[in-house]
DNA sequence: TATTGTTATACTCTATAACTATA
DNA sequence: TATAGTTATAGAGTATAACAATA
């Protein structure tokens, strides 16, 4: 297949596939360094701002929008309630399930950290022009739904 | 800061940062699973990729490119090594350096491989419109120029 | 003394397999 | 038996610190 944006052109370097998997993994590293240190690493952050947008959960559900298993969100659901940043309670009518929620100190998080110490990024993407900005704004949309979002 | 695309907005599950960072994590994650079980790893593949683009490189000026630290690199050059996917040789000035690039079997692998096992993303490009390809393309350099490519 | 590369070590992220409790 | 969640274990990816060789 071969249309004129270069999609398994068959010139791996310039393709749009290798060009967007190469990107993506130095963004994805780039992100991580920047959040070392600050005591929520990225993951973590993620699925606090996950819950954020959609409220309580269950742990499935919250492991489902993130993309891992359920063991891994497992992981970081605990490391996020050791923090204080989530409480846990019984599901109403499934004695298996169970449901995680922010607590106060986690969504004030949410909002101080994504806010306030996403700086990097933030910078970054104040330097670009308006028109670059929406291009990334539709890339993040397209991206979403190639991720099953 | 405010911009008509939010960056640093306030609204943080809504903000240009991060959508692009979420949409980043989960790219990230899909494509790290894809390679899964194929014998080099998506940060290997990534290291062949550049090798193959740029040619002979230092570890050094390869550890750059990636955006990852020397140690991290001398692991991945050890493993591709070990494969029998790139040659070192020594500096012709500098006894302390290194000379790596691809030997025959990788630079035949970077073409397999990238070209015929990439086919998830490939398949899930091929999907989209040429638009939204488009997007995508312009994307990738404005990412590629945020993270210092 | 400074730089390049490697080795030692540790931590995070994620997976699969096995286990427990409930449906 | 099937499902939700957790625990056990392992491997990849990356970092910092320490070391060896060379400039």
């Amino acid at each position: 297949m071969r249309y004129a944006n270069e999609v398994g052109s068959g010139y791996p370097d310039g393709s749009l596939a290798s060009r967007l998997r190469l990107a993506v993994v130095r963004l994805n590293r780039t992100l991580r360094a920047q959040r070392a240190g600050t005591g929520v690493s990225l993951t973590q952050l993620s699925a606090l701002s996950t819950l954020h947008k959609c409220g309580a959960l269950t742990p499935g559900e919250l492991a489902w929008k993130e993309g891992v298993r359920r063991p891994s969100m497992s992981r970081v659901i605990a490391a996020l309630d050791e923090l204080g940043y989530l409480r846990r309670r019984p599901h109403p009518t499934d004695g298996r399930q169970a449901i995680v929620e922010l607590s106060e100190p986690g969504a004030e998080f949410v909002l101080a950290d994504i806010s306030a110490r996403e700086a990097w990024l933030d910078k970054r993407l104040a330097e670009l022009s308006e028109q670059e900005r929406e291009v990334l704004s539709r890339a993040v949309v397209i991206i979403d739904r190639m991720t099953g979002r």
